[in-house]
DNA sequence: AGCACGCCGACT
DNA sequence: GTCGGCGTGCTC
């Protein structure tokens, strides 16, 4: 007999384990739907006297005494009905698998990521025990498209039947949908009638493939690949992509390459070689840098064979890409993380661009990391993966240095020959001492002055990761520090006191700075719109700026809307001279070449945050944005506000000195206990009374402690349940354990030991977190 | 005795 | 997640 392993779509810890059903009748088929049972199909089954939706992960069959574990001949049902198509294959349910392991999250999650966008059919229930199916909203959307007909040929409209001679003339040129004549003719419904009954036009449906117009207009069949010479640095990044192709095992390579090295052309020739061979590939991209424009890179060489996927595509539009991926017909995906679960076949390569962005790791369930998953389908593929960054992760630098299958090359110099900006450090410690109270310097305010008079454009970095509070002096930059994590303390109202947020060491808010005894100690976190008015000001007073300058603000509040971020890119490519005033988002993928100043605002805020990455995200968000500045013929000035001015990812920093950077960090994640040198896994533990997650989260870190013991080894820790440093959220109360282990150890493999066998609480919840990217 | 409520396990 | 079984304890 044929049976059938079943995944339900209930997302219940309880549930989460497949459920074995028999496939009736001839094999695979079942029902009257045409559709056959087989891996990856939505199903609906019968559970405990209800129906539930399911999807089929695996097909296998058995005799009757060899039944799986746990299932009797009497238990067993029969699929009910299939609901769809196949959303994914063996591999897709392996790496469901892989991910539910990996990540200690449930299966069902981990299956969703593959269905499409806009959802499954679901059971609706209705009262007295009724239910009924119910269909994704999202779906197929035909147009009418008129064509000649078989009598065309020699049609001669009668004498004054001046619309059926446009409408000929229009369709002569080509085919045209129905909504398009309407539009030129007014209602043309009665004469293209009276056409199609002659035979002159015929009308037809066609699939609409949405997506297209919104991501980068189709372009004209693609310019030949190798049009132009690569550099001696590209040349080489190719070469080792196509050493890691050949290889077949999943090899993984860094491309380390300053902003304007040419990465994107290296990575588009590999994808050619790749297509050339008949296989696919992916292309990721961090969400915020998914423009148009990066689309358009890509439509440009590879034509209607690319597929995109992001969030701020409509709910059909990511259907109608998805559907055409699952057609075979989309032979390259551009995509958020989510395009590695696209039905794409034969995936050959994947890319993955700005490596160190933290968006590649999603922070819901199942929490992975794209980089990781990326490597796993590529070693099962017989694949190659692509990281590309000008700022690689401290991991992926580790790991290329001393994993086995992982390698890296560098683009030391940019494409056009012309060297990177000059970064200025401007101290705003001692800018207050000698009487600065402003929010930009004086060296800033004159470079400014400057750039703008001259009708050049300016790009201002507003650092906002500052929500944690924290304590500043103001005349000579220094912050508490918990003695034991080397991370800032964070500023707690109640109470008023510090607390660390790894350990839990609290100390009293301290009436003066404890290094030079100031009385200026100040709690720090400004926002966008504060800076925005004061930056106004300062112009408006400026010679030769003015109320004329504008300033565009762009932070998540301006980009809310639909196209709101073009249209504010739009607005500031076409002014003269102008301001961008922006977060985090501005700091990677512009580029506008009359950009000759980049100002980083506070540098501080991120370099305070209490976690361990900090200064790595500081040393390459300041990489990032100097990258900003002159990027054609005008030279660039980077100016960068810190009340740090020698801390070393600062000053690494302005010298575009990474060895000297990790000179200084590596050695602190070492005798700290940080990655690279430990696994980290995060516990969090939340709901709506602080009592019950504390109490909660103090179980949990008994459970551990004990694990620890008796099977995971003395080299890991567990550390006692703290608040975490959003410690309310929403009124949510929220506390976390953090684990660490050796970096080889396996980490979600004996964690699955404790959560795998927790059952769920109503009032708490509990996720774990594996390799997080932060512990806030 | 009869029934409301809550806990617990089963559900393939 | 949802249902049903069963034990506890309260009411008629």
């Amino acid at each position: 007999m044929i049976l059938a392993s079943v995944i339900l779509d209930v997302p219940t810890q309880s549930l989460d384990a497949p459920y074995t059903y028999a496939v009736a009748d001839t094999p695979f088929r079942n029902g009257d739907d045409g559709y056959d049972v087989s891996v990856g199909c939505a199903v609906l089954v019968p559970f405990g006297g209800r129906k539930v939706v399911g999807f089929v992960v695996g097909l296998e069959e058995r005799a009757e005494d060899d039944l799986p574990d746990g299932v009797t001949l009497a238990k067993l049902k029969a699929v009910e009905r299939v609901l769809s198509k196949p959303y994914f294959d063996e591999e897709g349910a392996a790496c469901a698998r892989f991910l539910s392991d990996e990540y200690l999250a449930p299966l069902s999650a981990c299956i969703r990521l593959f269905t499409p966008p806009g959802g499954v059919p679901r059971i609706v229930r209705g009262p007295g025990g009724s239910w009924r199916l119910e269909q994704p909203a999202v779906g197929e959307v035909d147009d009418r498209w008129v064509t000649l007909g078989p009598a065309a040929e020699g049609f001669e409209p009668r004498k004054g039947a001046m619309k059926q001679q446009a409408v000929l003339d229009v369709l002569r040129r080509g085919d045209v949908r129905m909504a398009e004549l309407a539009l030129e003719f007014g209602s043309v419904a009665s004469t293209v009638k009276a056409l199609e009954a002659k035979g002159v036009v015929a009308i037809e449906r066609r699939r609409r493939l949405r997506g297209i117009e919104a991501t980068g207009a189709p372009t004209a069949p693609p310019p030949p690949s190798g049009a132009f010479a690569l550099t001696a640095g590209q040349q080489a990044a190719l070469d080792a992509i196509e050493d890691a192709r050949t290889a077949a095992a999943g090899q993984v390579v860094v491309v380390d390459g300053v902003t304007g090295s040419g990465k994107t052309e290296v990575y588009l020739r590999a994808i050619a070689a790749t297509l050339a061979e008949g296989r696919n590939a992916i292309v990721l991209v961090p969400e915020i840098s998914l423009t148009p424009q990066t689309v358009a890179r890509f439509r440009g060489r590879f034509g209607d064979a690319v597929a995109v996927m992001h969030s701020r595509m409509s709910q059909g539009e990511r259907y109608d890409q998805w559907d055409f991926i699952r057609s075979g017909q989309a032979r390259v995906v551009v995509g958020a993380r989510s395009a590695l679960f696209t039905p794409l076949a034969n995936t050959g390569l994947v890319v993955i661009d700005e490596e160190h962005e933290g968006s590649y790791k999603q922070d819901s369930a199942p929490r992975y990391h794209a980089r990781e998953v990326a490597a796993w389908m590529m070693r099962r593929a017989g694949g190659a993966v692509v990281l590309g960054s000008a700022t690689p992760s401290i991991e992926a630098l580790h790991h290329a240095a001393r994993v086995e299958g992982w390698s890296q090359v560098s683009l030391p110099d940019r494409a056009n020959g012309k060297p990177l900006p000059a970064v200025e450090v401007v101290d705003m410690a001692a800018e207050f001492q000698s009487g600065g109270r402003a929010m930009f310097s004086r060296r800033l305010a004159t470079a400014l002055g400057r750039e703008l008079a001259a009708g050049r454009k300016a790009v201002l970095l507003l650092n906002q990761r500052g929500f944690a509070k924290f304590l500043l002096c103001r005349d000579c930059g220094f912050v508490p520090e918990c003695v034991h994590c080397a991370t800032s303390l964070t500023y707690h109202d109640q109470g008023r006191k510090l607390v660390c947020h790894h350990c839990g060491y609290t100390a009293p808010v301290p009436p003066r700075c404890p290094e030079c005894e100031s009385p200026y100690l100040k709690m720090f976190g400004a926002g966008t719109q504060r800076v925005e008015a004061e930056l106004r000001l300062l112009l408006d007073a400026m010679e030769g700026v003015g109320p004329s300058v504008p300033i565009v603000r762009m932070d998540a509040d301006t980009t809310k809307g639909k196209g709101a971020h073009q249209r504010l890119l739009e607005e500031f490519a076409s002014a003269k001279a102008a301001v961008l005033l922006g977060t985090q988002m501005i700091a990677k993928g512009l580029d506008f070449s009359d950009v000759t100043l980049v100002g980083v605002i506070n540098a501080d805020t991120q370099l305070n945050l209490p976690d361990y990455r900090a200064a790595e995200r500081t040393f390459a968000l300041i990489e990032q944005v100097a990258g900003r500045a002159g990027r054609a013929e005008l030279e660039g000035r980077v100016l960068v506000q810190t009340y740090d001015a020698h801390h070393e990812a600062i000053v690494a920093a302005a010298r575009y000195d990474r060895a000297r950077f990790l000179k200084a960090e590596l050695p602190k994640r070492k005798a700290l206990g940080y990655p690279p040198y430990v696994r980290m896994a995060n516990v969090l533990v939340w709901g709506p009374q602080e009592e019950r997650v504390r109490a909660v989260a103090e179980e949990i870190h008994g459970q551990l402690q004990q694990l620890i013991e008796q099977v995971a080894g003395e080299r890991w820790q567990a550390f006692e349940a703290q608040p975490c440093v959003l410690a309310k959220l929403r009124n949510v109360y929220r506390y976390h354990v953090l684990v660490k282990c050796p970096p080889g150890d396996d980490l979600p493999g004996k964690l699955a030991l404790v959560f795998r066998r927790r059952k769920a609480e109503r009032d708490v919840n509990v996720a774990v977190d594996i390799d997080p990217n932060d512990l806030l």
